[in-house]
DNA sequence: ATGGTAGCTGTGCTA
């Protein structure tokens, strides 16, 4: 089973990318994507006709978004983080897909960038980690089998971007944010691409500014956190990093993960 | 210190 994460910046920007990327030979069983940009009644949903695939989207109007498509069963789907009633923002989304050989359930994310920090916004981004991290340690406590993916706008450590002192004061890469997330692998979970890849210079996102892409001047923010029993069926974790190179690209690319599931 | 780019239905905000 082939999952995959993509802040796609936009479904009416990217339409025709992803239309295609669904279609291509090695499509994915599971699609997981962040910052659709839209509303749910606005998004275009014959982008999955013809394919298969199922679509679940939790949209709000201008920013973030997320949306889950599934060729597999798809069940239970739920939308936003528990935790905050109040929260109004378009975050998170889960569902339960069935594999051959046993289920998992996919929790589609879109970490709160945070920045400026210190100040309200990163206030909020610890707030919603803490509430990530206590949902983390429901799924565990009910051994379900589950996977956390998206954008977590986290640089986990100095390996993961190309000038890692630029990043020391930026939301993305403070002790704080770093410590929140390191919380999530202490909990038991894996950290799919690291586990398979301990060098540096992979990277999942470049600026649009500054020729980042062409300097290769990347930081590694779209991860997949894994359970247990998830992490034992992992065969593969990759990043498709040729498509910040094509036409109208989004800043970031796709991340894969492959399960014998 | 600044500014560089993209995507939103915008005249600034978010990233």
């Amino acid at each position: 089973m082939k999952i995959v994460t993509w802040n796609i910046n936009g479904i009416k920007a990217r339409y025709q990318t992803v239309h295609d990327w669904l279609r291509a030979e090695d499509a994915p069983d599971v699609a997981v994507l962040q910052e659709i940009k839209s509303t749910d009644d606005a998004f275009p949903r014959d982008i999955v006709d013809g394919t298969g695939y199922t679509l679940h989207t939790h949209g709000q109007k201008g920013f973030n978004g997320v949306a889950l498509l599934s060729k597999r069963p798809l069940e239970d789907v739920t939308i936003g983080l528990p935790g905050d009633a109040d929260d109004e923002q378009a975050r998170y989304i889960e569902g339960t897909v069935i594999g051959d050989t046993g289920s998992v359930r996919v929790c589609g994310l879109y970490l709160p960038n945070g920045n400026p920090a210190p100040g309200p916004k990163y206030d909020y981004k610890l707030a919603w980690m803490a509430r990530l991290e206590a949902r983390a340690r429901a799924l565990l406590a009910e051994e379900t089998p589950f996977l956390l993916t998206g954008d977590f706008n986290v640089i986990p450590d100095a390996r993961d971007a190309k000038r890692p002192e630029a990043w020391t004061k930026d939301a993305l890469g403070l002790p704080q944010t770093r410590a929140a997330f390191r919380r999530l692998l202490t909990l038991g979970l894996t950290e799919a691409f690291r586990t398979r890849t301990a060098a540096p210079g992979h990277y999942s996102f470049w600026d649009y500014q500054a020729g980042a892409w062409d300097r290769n001047d990347g930081i590694r923010i779209d991860h997949f956190l894994l359970s247990p029993a998830i992490a034992d069926c992992m065969t593969d974790c990759s990043i498709q990093a040729d498509m910040r190179g094509r036409e109208k690209p989004s800043d970031h690319v796709p991340v894969w993960l492959t399960l014998d599931l």
